[in-house]
DNA sequence: AGTGAGATTTTGAATCATTCTAAACAGGGA
DNA sequence: TCCCTGTTTAGAATGATTCAAAATCTCACT
C-alpha cells in the first residue's frame, strides 16, 4: 500500500501543476506518491497496479493522463523519449543522434573516443556496458550534420 | 528506384550474414540497398515503401526480418534499442540509465556536470539542444546502483 | 444552496507498430 | 527427384498508447 505524500512533496506538487494552471486532485495524488515510494522507474502499467492499491476505481487513462501532465511539468521524467517507430542506420562509426523537434528527422553526430572513454569511466564498478545510445532532442537552425555521408 | 548494390557493399553483406550462418537473397540485397542510398533513418514503413518500389511483391514482415537479421549481424544499428514500454522517473537531477540486460531493470548513473557539458559540445552549430538522453546496456553485477535513492 | 464553465476522470473503442503463425517457397545436397 | 532447412508471405494477434464521448468534480459567482 502506498503511504501518503509528505507535506514537502505535496507542495512540490502543488507548485508545480499550478505553474501550468493545473489542479492537484486525489489521482494526481496517488499517482505521484507511487512513483516517490518506489523508484524502479516502473511503466504505466505498473504505475496503475500500484496506484490501484490505494484508490480502487483509478483508470489506466487517468495514469496516462497523469503521468503526461507530470511530465509536462517537469515533476518527472520520461524515460523513453522516442516512443516512434524505429529507425535504422547503417553508420556503423560510434555516433550520437540529434533528434530535431521540429522536423523530427534525426541528424547523426560524431561521437569523439575521448568522450566514449570519459562516459564509460562513470559507470560504478560491476556495471558492464555493451551498448551506449545518446541522443539529443532540440532544435537544428542548418540543413544536415552529415548531409548524406 | 533504388540502385544496386556496388560489389564492395555486396561482398560486405555477404560477409557478415555468412558470419552467423545466412544467406544473402533478393529481399536482403534490396532492403540493404535501401539503408545505403539514403542515410536519413528511416521507419521500417519507410523502407518498407522504399523498398517496394524496386520489389513489389515484397511483403512488411520480411522488412522487419531482414532488419532485425542485419541488426543481429551487426550490418546496421537500431536508433531506438529500447522499445518496451516508457517508463517513469521522479530523479530530476541530470542522470543517465543503464538498462540491465539480464534483469530488465534500469539503474540511475549519475552523470558529472563536466561530462554533460563535454557532451554539449560535440554540437555542431546551429543544433541546440533542450534534452539529453544518455542509455547503457549492459550487464550489472552487484545490485544497485541507486538502491532506492 | 444553486448554477454554469471548465477541467478531470472514466469507459471502451480505435490506432499503430510490432510479433506471431502457418502455409508456401527456394535452393542445395543425397 | 526428394528431402531439409532457411526464407518469405499474408494475415491474424498482441500490446502500448491515444482518442472520443459521457459522467463527474471544482470552484467562482449568485
Amino acid at each position: 500500500m502506498i503511504q501518503n505524500l509528505t507535506e514537502h512533496d505535496r507542495e512540490n506538487l502543488q507548485e508545480s501543476l499550478a505553474k501550468s494552471g493545473q489542479k492537484v486532485t486525489p489521482q494526481r495524488e496517488v499517482v505521484f506518491a507511487v512513483l516517490l515510494s518506489k523508484r524502479d522507474h516502473p511503466t504505466v502499467d505498473e504505475v496503475f497496479q500500484r496506484a490501484r492499491e490505494s484508490m480502487p476505481g483509478l483508470s489506466l487513462a487517468t495514469v496516462y493522463n497523469c503521468l503526461e501532465t507530470f511530465v509536462g511539468c517537469g515533476l518527472v521524467r520520461q524515460v523513453n523519449h522516442e516512443r516512434e517507430s524505429t529507425r535504422y542506420c547503417p553508420n556503423l562509426a560510434p555516433h550520437a543522434h540529434f533528434r530535431d523537434a521540429a522536423t523530427g528527422r534525426v541528424h547523426d553526430i560524431e561521437l569523439p573516443p575521448a568522450i566514449l572513454q570519459s562516459l564509460r569511466s562513470i559507470l560504478p564498478p560491476g556495471f558492464d556496458s555493451e551498448a551506449i545510445e545518446i541522443s539529443f532532442l532540440g532544435r537544428a537552425q542548418g540543413g544536415d550534420a552529415h548531409p548524406t555521408l
